[in-house]
DNA sequence: CGTATTGCTGAACAGATTGCCCAGCCGAAA
DNA sequence: TTTCGGCTGGGCAATCTGTTCAGCAATACG
């Protein structure tokens, strides 16, 4: 569960190329293909790396605007909002929290005109009481995890 | 931009499985290999599929604690604060929003007592007036993309 | 102090895949 | 009618994958 240095630059290397195989990793980092494949199958198994999949942008999908809503829930609702939440497509996530909101979730649409009829269609569910919702404007700092990959390979 | 039926279930597919080539591709979509090909090329260069890195578990990694924290920034110093986010490998994710915050970031943090020291090295920074962090207990539905592809692919 | 275990190396092999090219076909647009 | 873009089906050399093997070093263990 740990990771070493090998490990994060394993990983770096991946999200740099992704394209890049098994053999050219091995050559890069200096050491065996086989070592390399071994490295990666246990990554894997381990859940370290879930997978490879797309990475998919919405806004070039059509759906440029991004939106966090925070959800009060009614009492004992909690499971069948989860149900319902995760019917809208333009639900990207959805956590529970702890705080003054119940759940937050993450929104896309495909404009902010759009963005009503979607936060209609998520509140209008019997256990919603009330949502909040913010809009996104910026995004400086992109979903990422190489930073914290380092981090963890160094502190071995 | 607008991708139509086989663009979806290209994107399908590599989401189920990653590992998938392209001639496989093109058996289990009964076209030719070319045509995956091209479709993929313009995929990516259109935007639509950024990458294909590596999906890594901070929870894999040691860091099992998720947070989202909104953030009050003093006037003209957003610049100063995104720069110092961006410094903090636990800073997933940072978005400026419209609303009673002004930035929204995602933490993950070892454990709650370190989410501690996290939250106090976000905030220990001149511009930022006030933080309110909420912590994930559980993710009913978590970061997914294909809902959405499958509708922007029925309504070409 | 021996001994089993684990992880890495370097190599080999057949089989599959990739990148690339081409000619032909077809429907849509000009 | 002509042109153009997209798809097909094929072929080629080069490369990579999956897998297996023996050797070696460091480590854990009895």
């Amino acid at each position: 569960m740990a990771i070493d240095h090998l490990d994060g630059r394993i990983i770096l290397l991946l999200a740099r190329e992704p394209r890049i195989g098994v053999l050219e990793m091995s050559r890069r980092l200096g050491v065996a293909r086989g070592t390399v494949q071994a490295r990666l199958d246990r990554l894997q198994s381990n859940g370290v790396i879930r997978g490879f999949g797309p990475e998919v942008d919405p806004a070039a999908l059509g759906y440029p605007v991004t939106a966090f809503a925070t959800l009060q829930i009614r009492q004992g609702q909690g499971a069948d909002v989860r149900a319902h939440l995760a019917t809208v497509p333009e639900v990207l996530e959805l956590h529970t929290t702890t705080g003054s909101g119940d759940m937050l979730c993450r929104l896309v649409a495909r404009s902010n005109a759009d963005l009503q009829r979607v936060i209609d269609r998520v509140v209008g569910f019997d256990g919603i009481v009330r949502a909040s919702t913010a809009i996104v404007m910026e995004n400086p700092v992109p979903l990422r995890i190489i930073p914290l990959v380092e981090q963890a390979a160094e502190e071995t």
